[in-house]
DNA sequence: GACACAGTGTTGGATATTCAACAAACAGTA
DNA sequence: TACTGTTTGTTGAATATCCAACACTGTGTC
């Protein structure tokens, strides 16, 4: 399935990675050369074509990862109990703010509008059957919950990402959980 | 003169050297291993050999190339005015600061006393001929004193290091001369 | 002593990266 | 328009690194 990759490849890949992301956090895409991100990689030229096509594929690639690495992440924690939906959201919290940096960077800096929409559809496949069952609606009705939920979610979670992450991941967790049910908006304790 | 570099070369000693500087803050030189010090470098053993002898001749270069640079440094800086002497001293302490780690790591932690004796006989190299104008001393005492003083000088450095530098380095360049001119011991202002 | 086990230093062939050079596309400008 | 400078994408040959294998040494243990 996946390439065996020696040291050499992983480091050349990983470099590139980090590299863009860091001269995303303050130009556009568009804007950036493939010249000026392998010089300060540090990797010659040549070799960035042996295995990206420009940096549009690069960013690419680095987005198709983390969308899969967020999911194989999501699928390790399937709580199956009622009630559990908070900490499905703490766990997706978590992982954001384990990747701060490129989550920030690829969210509010320079955002990529299509990768927004990738997360919250990865994020709606493995809250959704939860919040089915806490809010007992019927599957159509369900389904515009849902997208309602995560995308209000997805924004707070920006918010708080452009805010230096004041509160821990289990308060926003909570939080999210209480601004879906409506909890803060009809004052309910 | 210096063998030209292309970027693999440049890499792999610098990663390795960095390497050997982190496993030196834990460990004594002799208890390290090629093999562990390639692992967490993430170079392949065989390419270790090529560069270096063994990792005692790793060190040797590492504490080489420090001496050199350091005493380069120095040499930018050569004050000719007296009252210049503190801030000799002072572009020293912010040098070692500027390389905290690899200098705490070789005066403290697993200290190499060959090392120790290296700095001290390049800072007095260094500092000497300030200290004889400022001290107006002959040549036969003056040797005695800016050992006595130099020495004195690289433990308080050391000192310093180990408490996380907590006055800046202008600030301690001036104890330390305080502390050379004998003002503090016989308490005058 | 015999044995297992871990680290050492070296080798050869496979592979990845580097470097320098090139033609081509492009943008700005005199 | 022609000129200038910059980036692009590609190539071939040189070089560095990787990897797996090897024999060897030392160390501890039964």
């Amino acid at each position: 399935m996946s390439e065996k990759l020696d040291r050499r490849k992983k480091y050349t890949r990983m470099i590139l990675k980090e590299t863009l992301i860091e001269l995303l956090y303050k130009k556009s895409i568009s804007s950036i050369t493939v010249k000026e991100l392998c010089e300060q990689a540090d990797i010659n030229r040549s070799t960035f074509y042996t295995h990206y096509q420009d940096h549009y594929d690069l960013l690419n690639k680095i987005e198709d990862e983390l969308a899969n690495d967020l999911s194989s992440y999501l699928q390790r924690y399937n709580f199956s109990e009622q009630e559990e939906s908070v900490k499905m959201t703490q766990k997706l919290v978590e992982y954001v703010q384990e990747n701060q940096k490129i989550f920030n960077t690829l969210l509010n800096h320079n955002a990529d509008p299509a990768f927004e929409k990738r997360m919250s559809d990865i994020a709606r496949q493995f809250l959704m059957s939860n919040w089915e069952k806490v809010n007992h609606t019927n599957s159509a009705q369900s389904s515009y919950l849902s997208t309602f939920t995560i995308s209000g979610a997805i924004h707070v979670i920006k918010e708080w990402l452009e805010n230096d992450q004041k509160e821990p991941p289990s308060e926003l967790a909570e939080l999210i959980y209480r601004l879906s049910t409506g909890a803060l908006y009809t004052q309910e304790k």
